[in-house]
DNA sequence: CGGCATCCGGGAAGATACTG
DNA sequence: CAGTATCTTCCCGGATGCCG
């Protein structure tokens, strides 16, 4: 009986109730935000879900790997350490994180201000982007936020994401993903914001220009509406 | 200080983290399924939803009220009585309530035999439909389910759905949930569960065979894949 | 019957400290 | 760094009862 027994499940044969079986508990579904980009090791995982604690974080990581939702790896030599990483199911979850998000952010209390983790900012993007302005688009475009380093390639409405330290790129960031989140979603002064050291801004500035006016946020809710 | 204050919360901007601080709670989404077809009264809400107690339904409800995601609404006389109604916005997110239950259908562990809500087996129709299959036919089926009754218009791919008592229909069934979803995603033999007295079928038998063959179920995972 | 309050027990989540 | 162990707090679920 090394199992724990869950005591608390739906029974119902609805698959959303079946879904929320696996993953409705607590922190599960933003553990899977984190991982969407690739393999993350625990302690990386801590940092970028404020307020989730050790053994919290280690319940999840076992009742999600159980599910083949995710698994261990050891990361390949040098770096020989032990990490989690989303089975091709589990990446599968993608647009369902992804709509949760879009869909709540209409909501006037969404307070785009919190922190955020760089996994966050950079899933934003492909949920987010306005096909028809991004058009013709054809960019590569790095970002270093905080320890992470991104890769984004948008090619007409197309956004590709890999996890990797930016190289070969026609722009480059450097900042914080919270100031990221105010330029491209709160029309940030990006100027003042370099000018403070906040943001660093390298290579192509028309892409830059043209870049932080693909993510229009959706209405929020009016009073009117009913 | 008559509003309860929430303790716990993810401090996060992602959109995701806010839905889930908005509906990730015990029972929400599974509530707003229920109101995907219209407005339900507090017992039927109970009913529908095995295992739900009322303390909780009142708190879901209220929270969900707060929000803006359903509203309480009186029906028109003469039945003059109270019911919950998600509003336009609460009813944006049926994409999320079916993308959830699509992913989770591929588990093997999903267990279809459970008991099913009748909304749900009507959603369900909505989200697994195969518009390939469906391409070129048109047809308006009623469904009695036990209390309950549906009027489904498929034309090529798409699914209109209404709660209302079946007329002027091409084809009606009569069964419990559980029965049409043997049925239709079980390949349940029709014509014993007809001859016992758990189904009926009246109308067009062709456009019943042809329905049953309308929604194939997503590839278990293999233990082959990763 | 529909809606809501209150109490209680158990289990899940959170905080903190500790270990290999 | 990657987890355990322990203790506390809070939430869920069930029962009961009130009130219109």
């Amino acid at each position: 009986m090394g199992q724990t027994e869950r005591k608390r499940w739906y029974v119902d044969a609805c698959g959303t109730a079946f879904a929320l079986d696996m993953i409705g508990e607590r922190w599960s579904i933003l553990i899977m935000r984190e991982l969407m980009f690739g393999p993350r090791r625990f302690n990386e995982l801590r940092a970028d879900l404020p307020g989730i604690s050790a053994n919290i974080l280690i319940q999840r990581l076992e009742r999600l790997e159980e599910l083949r939702i995710l698994r261990k790896r050891k990361l390949p030599p040098p770096a020989s350490v032990q990490a989690y990483e989303l089975t091709q199911w589990g990446y599968e979850a993608e647009p369902v994180v992804q709509m949760l998000g879009k869909w709540a952010t209409r909501h006037p209390d969404h307070d785009p201000t919190l922190p955020l983790s760089a996994a966050s900012i950079m899933m934003s993007f492909r949920t987010m982007i306005d096909a028809e302005r991004a058009r013709g688009f054809k960019a590569k475009i790095g970002f270093r936020l905080g320890e992470d380093g991104f890769v984004v390639t948008l090619d007409g409405g197309e956004v590709t994401t890999e996890r990797r330290e930016p190289e070969d790129v026609d722009l480059l960031l450097t900042c914080q993903p919270t100031i990221l989140a105010a330029v491209v979603y709160g029309g940030g002064p990006a100027a003042e914001l370099e000018e403070a050291g906040a943001l660093t801004i390298e290579g192509n500035r028309t892409i830059f220009d043209r870049f932080v006016t693909l993510f229009p946020l959706p209405e929020k809710l009016s009073d009117s509406e009913n």
